[in-house]
DNA sequence: AGAGTGCAGCAACTT
DNA sequence: GCTGCACTCT
């Protein structure tokens, strides 16, 4: 017996065929994980690969994570050998360490989204682009289009021969391209881009990845861009161990890039590639099967398959109308308690929905009905105001040629350093050739800057006080002190009285987050960076951190569910117009990939789905009457239960949980943890304290200040703030619970 | 020159 | 329902 009997006849066949192109079509849930679990296994066990010659690309950390933790179960030792990653952080490992063969620095910055657009508002400002006729978005999606084809601002130009509006674009993607190598940055698009440009122009570093990289596989294939495949195709030229796993009916990122051409054409890309199709779903109902499958047959151009289960029928698909969305939120809310009243946990649900603002009503409900719950999307936590501010002065001291970074904090917290000065910063900055820092520590050289030269000179050296310090200490106690001489949190509470307590505790968070990096890096033996921690929190993403052992209901978009499953599947706001998006109705290709989301959708389900419409619902402030979206009228009607009476006969009769049921809750049962404006569940906080081991008049250490006498203690929202007159750094006013102060 | 305040316009999906 | 910008006040 070996761990290779559990596995079905297609599913064998694509682990035993290791040598040459693979392309394995799998339907959702068919066990592609499964699969590639074994895969490694069996290369490294049955065929004596080396672990350090295997690498894996999933779509996000946590499933990489997943991966690394199944192939750890399967074999006996060398998993953590094996790279498995994301597309991004394998792209930032390869060019931390040969970058500068491109001409940047290694310490180079990771710009997300909303850096992208802070700088690209500040190049039409400086091109005088109207930005009535070009918006900010369209221009930046057009660059990352162009960098996603491989386009360089020259050839993008050339290639803009005779049309005005893309001549217009070209001079704004010079411009942004010079901007971010000024600031030794990069967007998420530069980080494969650069890898792939890294990898044509210096044969021998293409040559050590690819005798590196001997097996590669390729998980969600379909969702790769024409970039990623080039990485992909570069690095695997060698050897043509190259294994993809996709479903093209499951692409949904083509807004992305996502070049469906990819998967419908590998097996002319890769000559002698071998397919296989997994069709047998393990996952879902034959009711559910077959309701996905009836959608999807509605698309053209797909590779056919017909997936199907031997799981059964299972019950019927759920499907209530509301007269408005605050009455599905409710029915959702309601028959979640009712599922849980009979045994059910919290996490067996999940509520998916196609925007980030259909969350709100449902996060009310929860509320008020006291249901656990966990918001994946929406405002990433580090693009909050508070993280951003505090991530930006440790890109300042990281990197100084960050001039995003440095505008951002220049004037936070309030230094009276106005717009006016920063302009004429900038102004001289321009004219000199040098980043907006370097004009900053020669103010005596601006012209016109007049008193705010000390303020400006005064922040430079807080500045270089900080970088003289990132030496010394570790990160944590670099952003502790940040916030004790910037007075960030003070200032924070002074200004703003309802969202302060919110902000202070996304704070703690990051400290604590900061910490456990910290405690990570020591556990692999590595020494914990700045740029190593800032890399790591550009490239999260809040689906990272579903926590399958805590016991909440999950709510996320459509995409967001992607490889994901649950028991219990609601699929709320199916109305046309919404989803799918009116944006989206009048080009075919778009609808499609709708379809596809919504396929997407109902496979995640494993037992029971619920699938609900409102007649009317507010968007934007405006109500809206849309019909009930035709992807509903493409389920046959004979899977469909529409009847009211079921819900209510099954909350009435509801049995008794069985003692197991019982103990499986009270395992799983934590208390209820979500505050509105936090949102999510937290999973770390510096807390209050349940008192302090000290008192006013005690002398107490502290681990950089060295030993002082408390002066006062208050009680403060959250924390306690203490000021200590220490003997010979003067007096400090700091929080209890950053502080950590012991009493001698 | 900077900071505070009121109003307009805008809002898919994401690494 | 929220963010950016123009306007006015200190």
């Amino acid at each position: 017996m070996s761990i290779y009997d559990t596995l079905n006849e297609q599913q064998r066949e694509a682990v035993f065929h290791t040598e040459g192109p693979l392309l394995i079509l799998a339907g959702a849930g068919s066990g592609k994980t499964r699969v590639l679990t074994h895969r490694i296994a069996y290369l490294m066990e049955e065929k004596g690969v080396n672990p350090w010659n295997i690498f894996a690309i999933t779509f996000t950390n946590k499933a990489a994570g997943e991966m690394r933790e199944r192939v750890d179960k399967l074999v006996s030792f060398g998993s953590e050998s094996v790279w498995v990653s994301t597309f991004h952080s394998a792209c930032v490992r390869i060019l931390r360490r040969h970058i500068d063969r491109l001409g940047y620095e290694n310490n180079f910055t990771i710009y997300d989204g909303d850096d992208q657009k802070t700088l690209m508002k500040a190049i039409c400002k400086k091109l005088n682009i109207d930005t009535k006729a070009y918006k900010e978005t369209a221009l930046l999606s057009a660059i990352s289009s162009a960098k996603d084809q491989m386009l360089t601002p020259d050839a993008y130009e050339e290639q803009a021969e005779g049309n005005y509006g893309k001549k217009n674009i070209a001079r704004v993607y010079r411009e942004y391209e010079s901007q971010l190598r000024g600031s030794n940055a990069l967007d998420f698009d530069d980080l494969l881009l650069k890898t792939v440009q890294l990898f044509e122009t210096q044969p021998d570093v293409l040559e050590y990845y690819q005798e590196r990289f001997r097996y590669i596989m390729v998980d969600e294939y379909q969702d790769t861009n024409t970039v990623q495949f080039r990485f992909i195709s570069l690095l695997a030229a060698r050897y043509q161990n190259l294994c993809v796993v996709g479903d093209d009916d499951q692409s949904i990122y083509k807004f992305r890039g996502a070049n469906i051409r990819n998967i419908l054409n590998f097996e002319e890309e890769f000559q002698d590639a071998r397919v296989i199709k997994l069709e047998q779903n393990y996952r879902s109902t034959g009711n559910i099967l077959d309701a996905a499958n009836a959608v999807i047959r509605n698309n053209r151009g797909r590779k056919d398959k017909t997936l199907w289960t031997d799981n059964g029928e299972g019950e019927r698909i759920l499907y209530r109308q509301f007269y408005n969305a605050y009455e599905e939120a409710e029915f959702i809310a309601e028959d979640i308690q009712s599922q849980v009243r009979q045994g059910m946990l919290y996490q067996d649900s999940a509520v998916l929905y196609r925007t980030n603002a259909q969350s709100r009503l449902f996060e009310e409900k929860f509320v008020a009905s006291n249901i656990p719950y966990k918001i994946v999307g929406g405002i990433n936590f580090y693009a909050r105001r508070e993280i951003k501010d505090l991530l930006a002065y440790l890109k300042t001291i990281d990197n100084g040629r960050d001039d995003l970074a440095v505008r951002r904090i220049i004037n936070v917290p309030k230094r009276g350093i106005g717009l006016t000065t920063i302009n004429r910063v900038q102004e001289s900055a321009d004219a000199r050739g040098i980043g907006f820092y370097g004009a900053l520590q020669g103010t005596d050289l601006i012209p016109n800057i007049g008193r705010a030269a000390a303020k400006l000179d005064s922040f430079v050296a807080l500045i270089e006080y900080f970088k003289s310090r990132a030496d010394q200490e570790s990160i944590s106690e670099l952003m502790e002190e940040i916030l004790e001489m910037t007075a960030y949190i003070e200032t924070l509470e002074a200004e703003d009285e309802e969202g302060a307590e919110a902000r202070i505790q996304n704070i703690d968070e990051l400290l604590s987050k900061i910490v456990s990096y910290e405690e990570a890096c020591e556990e692999a033996g590595e020494k914990p960076g700045l740029s190593g921690f800032l890399e790591e929190v550009a490239l999260v993403a809040d689906i990272d951190s579903l926590d399958e052992n805590q016991d909440y209901v999950v709510l996320m978009t459509l995409h967001s569910a992607k490889g994901l499953e649950f028991p219990h599947v609601y699929l709320a706001g199916l109305e046309d117009g919404l989803f799918p998006s009116s944006m989206s109705t009048d080009n075919p290709e778009d609808l499609e990939e709708e379809r596809r989301l919504c396929y997407v959708g109902i496979t995640r389900a494993q037992k029971r789905l619920t699938v609900s419409c409102a007649s009317q619902r507010m968007i934007r402030g405006e109500i809206r009457f849309n019909p009930v979206s035709r992807f509903l009228k493409e389920i046959p009607s004979e899977l469909v239960e529409t009847e009211k009476k079921l819900f209510e006969k099954e909350q009435r009769s509801a049995p008794a949980p069985s003692a197991k049921e019982q103990a499986r809750r009270a395992f799983h049962q934590q208390p209820f943890q979500s505050s509105s404006i936090a949102k999510g569940a937290k999973q770390f906080a510096v807390t209050k304290e349940k008192g302090l081991d000290y008192t006013v008049g005690d002398r107490v250490s502290h681990v950089k200040f060295g030993q002082g006498t408390v002066k006062v203690i208050t009680e403060g929202g959250r924390d306690y703030e203490v000021t200590v007159e220490f003997d010979t750094a003067g007096v400090r006013k700091m929080f209890a619970g950053f502080a950590k102060l012991k009493k001698l």
